[in-house]
DNA sequence: AATGAATGAGCCTTCATTCAT
DNA sequence: TATGAATGAAGGCTCATTCAT
C-alpha cells in the first residue's frame, strides 16, 4: 500500500504541470514522514523543513491544516478503500476477506502514527479526515461485514461504522506500547462482531 | 461511582480544617469538569477560571500537572479497583462478575470524558495517571479474568493488560458521539476474549 | 563577629516584651542564612519556612523587603564600626589597624554571601541597605585611612567611600568562585591606595 | 571601540541579505541598550518591545537567553582582545600597555553598564558570557602582565584571571554612582598587583 | 498576633499564521 | 510562486503580597 507515488505516475508531461505536482508531492511525503514520527500535531515548520521549503509554501497548497492532513493520507485511505471488493473476489471466504481487509487497515493506522489519533476526529483539524475516512471506508466495511455474515439470521450487533471507528481506537498508541496487541485486539473484536 | 463526597463526608466540622479541604475538593471539581470538557491537556487558567480561583492556587495543591490529574481520578480508580473482588463474590457466574465490572469501567471512562483520552498515556502529563490506572486496575483486571477463564485449557489470547487497555482504547470520544456504541464494542470484545 | 545575639542578650525579661523580640530576632536569623545561602533576593516563602512562621509574620515586622534586609545586617555593621576605633588603638600601627579592619570587612562580606551583592545599591531593595552601609562605614574607614597616611603629605588617591566601595565590590561572587581571591585582590587595592 | 558596525559594513547590498542582518543588528542594538539600563536579565519582552519587534522575533535569532547576551558583547570582547597585543608593540612600556588596556577595559565595561554585572557570571544567563570574556580575554591579561613584570623576579600576587575579574567587579555600579571612581581604584589595583 | 491560602501579575518559551520581498 | 522573517496569542510556572480566619 504505497501512499504517495500514484498521483506522479499519472503525470506524463514533467513541464510546467509537473513541477507543481511533484512539490505538491514532496510536501505530502514530508507530512507522511513527519506525521508518522511526531504525530498529525506536528509544527507545519518540522514539515516544511523535512520537504526542504518554507512554511509558506505549505500554506500556498493546503489553506488549512485540515486539508493537509486529508491530502496526506487520501493516497492509503483510497488503497484501502479498493482493496475491499478485491479481497472480496480473491479470498477464499467472506469472512476471511473482511479479516485481511481489517488487518490492512489496522496495519496502514499502526504504521502511520498518529493516524488513528487523527480519526478520532475531536480535534477540530482531524473532523475533516473523520468525515473522509468514514465516508469513503464504512461502504466499503459495510459490504464486508455483509458479506462475511450472509446467512446469519440475527442483527448484527453493530454496524458498519462503529466496527470501523472500534478498530480505529483500538489502534491507538498501539506503535508506543510494545506491550499492546492491537491487531490481536481487533481480532478478537471482530470474533466478537461475527459470534 | 461517585467521585469526589468521600472526604467532605468525613469534614463534620467547618473550621480552620474544612475550608482547605473544601476548596481543594472544589479545585478537583473543577479540574474534571474541565478536563471532560477540554481534555487533560486543558489549560491550567481554565481550571483555575472554572474553580473561581488563581493559578497560583493550582499550583499550591498540586506542585505538577501529573499530581492534579492523578488526583482528579483518584477517588474513581479506587472505586473500580475495589468494585473487582465484590462483584466476584456477588456475581451469578464469574463471567458475569467481569462483564459487570467491565461495565462499571467503561461507564466510568465514557462518563467522565476525556479520562479515556488521559488513559492513554502517551502525553507527558497523562504517564502518570496512565501507570496509576494500570498499576491499580490490571492486578483486578487479571483476577476477574481469570475467574472467568477458569476451567478453560487454552491459552488466554491476551493478557489482562490489553484487555484493560483496549477497552480503555473503545471508550475513546465515546461521549462526543451518539452514533458510536462503546458499550456494545467492549462487550463484543470480551466475547472474543473469552471466545 | 556574631551576626545576631546582641538583642537577646539584652532582652533581660522574657515576658511580653521577650516574645516578641525573639521571635523578631529568629526571623533576623533565618533570613541572614538565607541570604547566605540563596542570595538577597531568595524568595520571601523559604525566609518563613527556614524561621518556621507564615510569610504573614515576615511582613508584619518588615513591612517592606529593604527593611528586612537592613535589620538582618546591622548587628554586622555595627560590630564592624566599633571595631574600627579598638583596631587603631590596639594594632602596632595605623597600616595595620586598616589592614585588620579591611580584613574584617572583607571577611564579613564574603562569608554573608550576596551581601556584597547587596551593598552594590542598585536594586530597589538595597538601596536602603547601602545607604546604611555607607553612612555607617565611611567614617570608620575614613579615621583608619587617614590615621594610616598620617605623615603622607601627597593627596589621597581616592576617598574613603571609593575605598569601601572598591573593597565590597571586589568581595562579589567570591564566595562562589574558588579560583576568586577576594582577600589577595582587597590587599593589593589597599597597598595601591597607600603607595 | 565600536559595538556594532562591522557588519553592516560588510553589507554593500541592501537587498535579501541586508534586512535580516540590519533587524539582527537592531536585536542587538536593542538588547545592549536594554541591558545597560535594567541590567542583563531584562524580560525578553522589554528587549522586543526596545526593538519595535515581536518577541518570537528575538527567539529566531536567539534560541537561548545566553546566545542573545553572548552576542550582545562579542564585538566588544573581540575588539578588547585584539587590542591587547597591538597595544603591547604600540606602547612605550609594557605596563604603560597594560595599563592602556585596562583603560580600555575598564571603559568598555564601564560605558556598556550592566556588562560588568553579566561578567559576574552567577546567574544562568550569564555563565556563557563569563566563560567567553574569561576564555578570551585571560590569555590577553596574562600576555601583558607577564610583559609588565619582565625582570621581576618574586612571583606574581595574583594571576591574570583573579585581575581580569577584580577589575571587572571593581566596575560594577560606576555608570550608576557619580561619586564612585572605578578607573582610579582599577589603577591602583593595578599598582598594587605590579608592586 | 500569627497564619498560610489565595491571588494574579509577570516571565519564558513555542508555534500557527501572515506578508513583504 | 516561493520564501522565511516577523508576529503575537497562548500556555506553564513562580513569587511577592494581601487578607480572612
Amino acid at each position: 500500500m504505497d501512499d504517495t507515488d500514484s498521483d506522479t505516475a499519472q503525470t506524463s508531461r514533467p513541464s510546467q504541470v509537473g513541477r507543481p505536482r511533484r512539490s505538491q508531492q514532496a510536501l505530502l511525503d514530508a507530512a507522511a514522514a513527519v506525521f508518522a514520527t511526531s504525530g498529525v500535531d506536528a509544527p507545519v515548520r518540522e514539515i516544511a523543513a523535512k520537504a526542504g521549503v518554507g512554511v509558506g509554501t505549505i500554506y500556498r497548497h493546503f489553506a488549512t491544516r485540515p486539508e493537509l492532513v486529508v491530502a496526506v493520507y487520501r493516497h492509503q485511505v483510497e488503497a484501502c478503500a479498493e482493496a475491499g471488493p478485491r479481497l472480496l473476489t480473491e479470498s477464499a471466504t467472506p469472512e476471511a476477506a473482511l479479516r485481511s481487509w481489517i488487518t490492512m487497515f489496522v496495519e496502514f493506522l499502526v504504521t502511520k502514527h498518529g493516524l488513528a489519533d487523527a480519526l478520532r476526529g475531536d480535534g477540530a483539524d482531524s473532523d475533516a479526515l473523520h468525515a473522509y475516512f468514514v465516508g469513503r471506508l464504512v461502504p466499503v466495511c459495510d459490504e464486508l461485514l455483509a458479506a462475511a455474515r450472509a446467512g446469519t439470521d440475527a442483527q448484527p450487533p453493530v454496524d458498519a461504522y462503529n466496527v470501523l471507528k472500534g478498530v480505529g481506537n483500538l489502534c491507538i498508541g498501539a506503535a508506543h506500547d510494545p506491550r499492546y496487541r492491537a491487531d490481536t485486539l481487533v481480532q478478537l473484536l471482530i470474533s466478537g462482531v461475527l459470534n
